[in-house]
DNA sequence: CATGGCAGTATCATTTCCCATACTATGGGT
DNA sequence: ACCCATAGTATGGGAAATGATACTGCCATG
């Protein structure tokens, strides 16, 4: 678990705000959701993509995206092992969340792509 | 500053997740923001319905918030002394990012709000 | 035989975050 | 003279999150 944000979810209505932070805060699982919103994919493949996360915080984010129910992990017994990462049901329903913040990012959180063309 | 979630915002197209987060994370920013939505407050309403938050803390976040372009601070010169905050243009801007935030915890992250006249 | 890829664990160190408490300044009320 | 409210700042400590590095086991490749 991440830093426990609130011990009581009771500050008024407000507190759903946190009460979904919770679930989406940690370094990395905004862009580990946003990538398994593209495909399921596998350890190695997430890793490739986040490129400077260590693996002990990928699996550290993982394992908790899973304890959350948002992440399913898929163990296929073969040689070298597989172990896929795919969204679950509630997993999906971040969907809408995950992409207004990516909006909002693009929006206005950038520094603002080189205006080559931009009029 | 929070944490600088990362150093560099180049994890491909998702980390405009994480840009966002950047400014909504710390442990009282999303409730704050939620809160002066509603209207220009003052300090110590603010600290009023935030009710767990220490003094310290209020005015570190609402620093970052103003620090960040989101809040404004305005200080009236009387005594005894009154400082408004209230949003800024760039602000208002995540009125649609706080929302689904409340949203998504509303539907999936409370505990389910006592099933009165649940079928 | 040595190396590399896969999917991790284990251990240690550091950074960051957050809290509690005490303190400041001004003026009003009693 | 003393206490209250407002809006903070200062200081010190402890917990939580993150990072770096090394190690495991299995097999294929060269």
């Amino acid at each position: 678990m991440p830093r426990t944000r609130h011990a009581r979810l009771d500050c008024s209505p407000g507190c759903a705000v946190e009460a979904t932070l919770q679930f989406i805060d940690g370094k990395w699982k905004g862009v580990i959701l946003f990538h398994l919103f593209e495909r399921t994919m596998r350890f190695s493949e997430l890793r490739r993509r986040l490129a400077s996360v260590t693996q002990r915080m990928l699996t550290a984010q993982l394992r908790e995206l899973e304890r959350d129910g948002l992440v399913a992990r898929t163990i296929h017994p073969e040689i070298p092992p597989r172990v896929e990462y795919s969204l679950t049901e509630r997993g999906r329903t971040l969907h809408p969340v995950i992409m207004v913040l990516k909006d909002w990012g693009d929006m206005h959180a950038l520094p603002a792509p080189a205006p080559s063309a931009a009029a």
